[in-house]
DNA sequence: ACCAATTAGTATGTTTTCCATACAAATTGA
DNA sequence: TCAATTTGTATGGAAAACATACTAATTGGT
């Protein structure tokens, strides 16, 4: 019934993606194609259950000041045309959330996992139980195009055994455990939650750009990082690029490494913030009473927000010389002092960086807690654009 | 006469040059066409004059131990296809160098430059009569398909105005002054040297392999270097990813620099390097004559290579973090001091590096000085392969 | 109010591209 | 020597894209 999508139907939909929403003569230059050729792609779309048009009434405002000639019919993603699954394995809970093809969140479900103590398998048996609730949330039929999973960890050297040291995990074969769980036929994904946080922040973030640069940081009590270069996931040899914490930026840190020194996790990760605060007010305090103890004006917060964001600075002045972002996002719980420090951090960074180079943005994340799952529904939201034949977009109806 | 290609030849070829060469039926494979239609594609590439079957008659050999069936008849591209302009703007010379659709480099000539003091005027004319000298080497009737400039600068945040340093140019805009002495309908393309050196490096020189992820340093009195991930150069905003240099790896450095002290290339640029061998030893030295020192065994240089080779080890386990390069390529005249620390370099690597994290393996550079000048074109033989319409091929005769 | 200019969408016939099928050619292995 | 396998090519047909022409809907000038 439902065959695969022809390579310029693909593309037809990675440039409705793209841009939102398109007339048919406006995609027909954007894919370099016919105006007749392309009407006749979008209505194969349409009846296939991919696309539609925009029935939205505020559709006069397209850009169309003195734009002459009949104006078009904007043409738009349908949503239902397909959906894309991700899930996260993190240390306290287990989240899975479904993106449409519209790239839209459209379920999601969790559930509380003791991740230190439990075993990979206990994991993947949630997983199972969340997808299956997610599906029930999702139309009657729809058929998800695979499933991605973001992990605290990362593959070894072999490519093949995962390691996850916040969970205690070492050596697993968790693309193995999911295989079994979801058969042979769906495809399965794995990624790190950074990464995949990263991905979440930017995707189709900004309509009619997709190549943008950005440099997404996760502070808790480790620091990591993901890298977006030109719209992709800057991913390096075994998806383990965006390792930031170990950033060597000094000789010793605000927590004891006998082993690594240096790093910036050890500056400016949770513990680290902290250790600082008690180093110097002799108060033992979580983020939350810090952040509150630093809006109060309290002198101990303030010195310890100053250092922080000093070396805070440093470390984002290397991130920058070596990747060159337009944006720096920042998530994770401790992301909630940077607007006490915002300036002081830009301050140290533009201090830091050669003159003449181009200063990035500093931003606070947009997305919540859902964060890596979605980033890794997205991931395959954008490998079936792509047109990835792995990923091959299949239409609904009959045709 | 000649048309521009179609998508599938494109791709065609690029399968080609990623593989070296395919039979017709391996060609199908990878294409996900038909045999039928895969040889009548490779009958216009080979009409068009970018394609060919492999005289080579050492083809016997292609993977054939127990293969049963007909064997294939490789075909290969053609290198007299097409060919890619690439030139480099240094401080002592500017070189301009030719490759041809199969990747290979074609012709070169290069010409002394005194880069400060020069206008960049000038430099563009040079440029305009090595470009000459290297059409005249290439076969009757090549038409280069443009032009790629290599330059030891960036451009500012407007994205159009260069500055290099180095040069004393500040504020030029370098594409502009291209695109008159060449015609406006010449692409022209700029690129940070460091970058094209990266590419250089790396591209083609796996065959099978097109998504390498590497990272090339490059080592003169300032440290620059080039990105490339899954086979393509991470860019970054404008261009100036891989500006490591910059990395603040400690608190001072051996050579003074009161304004960003502690960065990467005050421990292990040149000068960096032959100040402290001044520190330690009291003698003054060239790279040449510490190189000799170092191969005798003098203790100075052996103190000196150790405490470089310490720095060294800090940044680049900051960058195999951050990037997860598989290979680490050094590059400029200092990595002549490499293979006498490899062993302690590596040692300070690995013991920076997070256990069970993937070591990337450092090597020399395999291109000499012409590097520059050939990653410039090989960029834009990349782009011309991945189909990229402004840089759209075309056959030689009619059709 | 009306008309030229412009742009969007569709219909129709033709060209181009690709596929399905069939078949000859060249090899391995029994 | 023959079955099995794989390659390359030929041929007719299906499908995708184009060229062209026409209608529809808008702007802007008179």
């Amino acid at each position: 019934m439902s065959t695969d999508l022809r390579p310029n139907e693909t593309r037809a939909l990675a440039a409705l993606f793209r841009a939102g929403a398109l007339s048919r003569a406006a995609l027909a230059r954007d894919l370099g194609l016919t105006r007749s050729t392309t009407g006749a792609l979008v209505l194969g779309l349409t009846e296939a259950g991919l696309a539609r048009e925009r029935s939205d009434e505020a559709d006069d405002e397209q850009d169309g000041e003195g734009r002459v000639g009949r104006p078009g019919i904007l043409v738009e993603i349908d949503g239902n045309g397909g959906f894309f699954l991700g899930a996260y394995i993190g240390v306290n809970w287990i989240a899975t959330v479904a993106v449409d093809l519209a790239g839209a969140l459209r379920a999601s479900a969790s559930r509380a996992f003791a991740g230190p103590g439990s075993t990979p398998e206990a994991a993947v048996a949630i997983i199972r139980e969340l997808v299956a609730e997610i599906r029930s949330q999702l139309p009657e039929g729809a058929r998800p195009y695979g499933l991605n999973v973001a992990v605290p960890g990362f593959p070894a050297a072999d490519g093949i055994s995962y390691h996850a040291t916040i969970l205690g995990w070492h050596g697993v074969n968790l693309a193995e455990l999911l295989g079994n769980a979801f058969g042979d036929d769906f495809p399965i994904l794995l990624e790190n939650d950074a990464n995949a946080v990263a991905v979440a922040e930017t995707y189709g973030a900004q309509p009619g750009k997709d190549d943008e640069d950005a440099l997404v940081i996760l502070i808790e009590n480790g620091v990591g990082g993901g890298i977006i270069n030109a719209g992709r996931l800057h991913r390096g040899r075994l998806g383990g690029a965006g390792e930031i914490g170990h950033l060597r930026i000094g000789d010793e840190g605000f927590v004891f490494d006998a082993k690594r020194p240096g790093r910036l996790e050890s500056y400016v990760g949770k513990d680290a913030l902290l250790a600082r605060y008690l180093h110097i007010s002799g108060r033992r305090a979580g983020v939350d009473e810090f952040v509150a103890a630093l809006a109060s004006g309290d002198p101990a917060a303030v010195a310890t927000a100053r250092d922080w964001a000093l070396w805070f600075g440093r470390g984002l002045a290397t991130l920058a010389c070596t990747l060159q972002p337009e944006r720096i996002i920042l998530s994770g719980s401790v992301n909630a002092i940077y607007p006490f420090v915002a300036e002081q951090v830009e301050a140290f960074l533009l201090d830091f960086l050669a003159e003449g180079y181009p200063v990035p943005t500093v931003e606070l994340a947009r997305v919540g807690a859902e964060g890596p799952a979605l980033g890794a529904a997205c991931l395959l939201h954008q490998a079936a654009l792509s047109g990835d034949p792995q990923f091959q977009l299949r239409g609904l109806a009959a045709r």
